[in-house]
DNA sequence: AATTCCTATTTGTAGGACAAATATATTTAT
DNA sequence: ATAAATATATTTGTCCTACAAATAGGAATT
């Protein structure tokens, strides 16, 4: 038994496999796969073992498999095994960090995708998220308030992906601003000073205006502590 | 045995199981998890049901497993899951233009960052880079020239993620390429016919002047196809 | 105290068994 | 002849036992 970090696993091996099947034989989501006893003759190697293969392609999505019918090829959610290891708890700070800067540019660079698609049915709802939002200290939301605000503004984007993306990083976001309250807390003071505070009521205005690159700039401005952790923050 | 679309296996319980352990015990990278046996009677469940679960967390990599030792938990690569769900050959028409518009976004998007960090030595590579791309048709390079140039891009934005996701993307969109090239064809046309293409060169002029906003607007008319193609295409 | 050896534990793999589901074939009823 | 009911065979899901290989930790030796 080959046990090393450096080493395969017969389960590896097959689940390559049965991917490499998939391509090579250009199967499509509906088409059907080999069953687990000729997968397991084909490979010379135990049905365990193929059905640990199995088991990760079905988690995935790749596959899915009923009694009698056998296995069949679908067409996979993309965000399925990223969604189950997303925990922030295990995430180094550095990964944290480039989950941050991927929000930052996706909400930079959806910009416009929103003003392609916004209506004044969308600016009515913005306007109405906005009149409910409660302010709790300097710069802040509740996580409730800002994340509607947000996903409203990615739901005009309309792209589903990007959507779930965002749905799938967001707690990774309420961790770091609780666990780095600390760090952001002198930021947003010395921004309110400087009378640089850029709210979704500022952000809300560039959007009615039609003005693509004031909104920018005022995105840019209001996620400005993600973007000054990102570059200076250090650990101890 | 439960077996319908919407009933769990025994498989997805323990996976669930597992992470929830993982979470409620706060376990960081390195921490033991209990062996296969353990989980297995706690769970009142076969060794083989929990083998399955453990192998889903490894592929994903969560965790790692060695004789003797037992099972630790790992910090996962965030999208081992990602690259093997992203056959293009599986994807539907929306979802390659989700992926698509999230290429937009991000290239867009990560323009501050490129502005932040790019050295004079960068724009010597891309300079390079530009120097020896050659041309194939309108506004087209080959896949390698094309490749070459956006991921020193993503190199310059300094993100590990937005890099190892703009790779695992990049075979989709060499596939969108040439799989719809008939629909590309006539739009590159167009644009030469209107002096509108933007080409690599243009782009790096503006990186040379600093010029973000320039970069910007050439970035997203070099990328114009995809964006036509995002919104209007539609099958048959 | 350092080294070697031993032992117990744990994962990786194999193979057999059976229940539950269900596609397909067969029989029965209308 | 068609529809409905039944039987059969196949395939996945689950459980069990067994053993090899690796190896952590303790025991024995130097």
């Amino acid at each position: 038994m080959k046990n090393s970090l450096h080493t395969t696993t017969l389960a590896d091996q097959a689940e390559e496999k049965i991917i490499e099947y998939i391509k090579e034989h250009h199967l499509v989501p509906g088409d059907a796969l080999p069953n687990e006893m000729q997968f397991s003759e084909m490979m010379g190697i135990s049905r365990n073992v193929v059905r640990e293969a199995m088991s990760r392609l079905r988690m995935l999505g790749l596959i899915q498999s009923r009694t009698k019918r056998g296995i069949v090829v679908t067409e996979p959610p993309l965000l399925n095994g990223f969604s189950k290891v997303l925990d922030p708890q295990l995430l180094s700070i550095n990964t944290l960090k480039d989950m941050m800067g991927m929000r930052l540019a996706l909400e930079i660079g959806i910009t416009d995708f929103i003003f392609a698609n916004i209506t004044n049915v969308d600016l009515k709802e913005l306007d109405e998220i906005v009149a409910r939002q409660k302010a709790i200290g300097i710069n802040n939301l509740s996580i409730e308030d800002e994340l509607k605000f947000h996903l409203k503004i990615y739901e005009i984007a309309g792209n589903q992906f990007i959507m779930k993306f965002q749905e799938l990083m967001h707690p990774v976001f309420v961790f770091s601003k609780q666990n780095y309250e600390n760090y952001f807390q002198p930021i947003n003071r010395k921004l309110q000073e400087e009378n640089k505070i850029i709210t979704h009521v500022d952000i809300l205005e560039k959007l009615k205006n039609r003005d693509a690159e004031g909104y920018r700039n005022a995105m840019r401005m209001h996620l400005h502590p993600y973007w000054e952790f990102l570059y200076n923050y250090t650990e101890k």
